[in-house]
DNA sequence: CGGGGAAACAATACGTCACA
DNA sequence: TGTGACGTATTGTTTCCCCG
């Protein structure tokens, strides 16, 4: 602690000072931590991030700006006043050329730093935000994959046990999220009518259907238990505790391995399932409905994945 | 609409523990 | 002593939602 101090204070000096200086700070009693000078960069940040927090912004929220914004201020050797707007487009495209990230991913650190950058600007910490005139970036929609007939088939086969077939049964014909799946209790399953009720994001519950297909392998997957645990899903190993987002994602994983199909995980039921009911001519509004979608618009994606129906519509409708 | 926030999802690595 | 099956932690990416 001493030493730093003393070089830190002889580069100031000049060398020839240097034993005087140590000699006075042997002196004192200097036991404090290197304190960030008044609005050093570091301190900005941390009066940000407090006041985010007080703001009622989520933990990972929180942890997420700190972590995008330090890796920030660490490459910009700058102090916060002097970053410009040019400072931040370079650092985005550099980011962007190494990590080879996606737009969506700039798009997002960009709405950090704007998110700081007005902050300071509010706090009277700097004049303008250099951040201000740094435009959204262009994000380009990706037509995403959904499984086919024979890749669900496949998937299917390869689901050995009760518990692993009755998962995949599951999310194919209800197309639930993960995080739904893992909240489910086998009280909310009504098998006489092949419904559910999940809880979704945001808390709200509703109410999804299988077929009876998923109801067979459920029934039996449920006779096999021999636990007390009231989760739909459990790790069949003691003390069969109920099975986490992670678990389901590799028992997918591993399903897809076995089978050799690319690229499977739990939301690609979903997608695939949405695909394929507009597909066969289900009403948008009705699997909004199904998928749990609070705007129609988030449904639409799913719409627009097969250009083929676009085609069948134009001759029922117009041609 | 678009901005901003929250949460889900993905990838990866690592830890634990039973069991052959 | 290796291995399979879960669990947990972390970091990065994508999706979803709300609101003005």
């Amino acid at each position: 602690m001493n030493t730093e101090l003393t070089n830190q204070l002889t580069e100031l000096v000049g060398d020839h000072f240097s034993d005087q200086i140590s000699e006075i700070l042997k002196k004192y009693d200097i036991t404090r931590k290197l304190l960030p000078s008044v609005n050093s960069n570091s301190k900005l940040l941390d009066s940000f991030l407090s006041a985010k927090k007080v703001e009622g912004k989520s933990v990972k929220t929180l942890k997420y700006y700190k972590s995008t914004l330090s890796k920030l201020l660490t490459t910009i050797k700058k102090t916060l006043k002097k970053i410009t707007t040019d400072d931040l487009r370079n650092y985005l495209s550099d980011f962007q050329s190494q990590k080879n990230s996606s737009n969506v991913t700039i798009d997002n650190i960009r709405r950090i730093f704007s998110s700081f950058f007005s902050w300071l600007e509010d706090e009277d910490f700097i004049v303008k935000s250099p951040v201000r005139r740094i435009h959204k970036v262009k994000t380009t929609k990706v037509v995403k994959e959904t499984l086919t007939d024979e890749e669900l088939e496949r998937l299917r086969e390869s689901a050995l046990s009760y518990r692993d077939r009755a998962i995949v049964e599951f999310l194919t014909s209800t197309g639930v999220r993960v995080g739904e799946i893992v909240n489910l209790n086998i009280d909310d399953i009504k098998l006489y009518d092949r419904s559910a009720i999940v809880l979704g994001k945001g808390s709200a519950e509703r109410e999804v259907y299988f077929d009876a297909r998923t109801k067979i392998h459920l029934q039996r997957y449920l006779s096999t238990r021999s636990d007390k645990n009231c989760a739909l899903f459990v790790a069949n190993k003691l003390p069969y505790n109920r099975l986490t987002i992670g678990t389901i994602e590799s028992i997918i994983k591993k399903l897809g391995k076995k089978s050799s199909v690319h690229h499977v995980h739990p939301h690609k039921f979903r997608r695939t399932l949405a695909t394929r009911a507009i597909d066969k001519g289900m009403p948008v509004e009705q699997v909004q409905k199904l998928l749990g979608h609070v705007r129609i618009d988030t449904t639409m994606h799913y719409a627009m994945v097969n250009q083929a129906n676009v085609k069948i519509s134009h001759r029922k409708y117009i041609g």
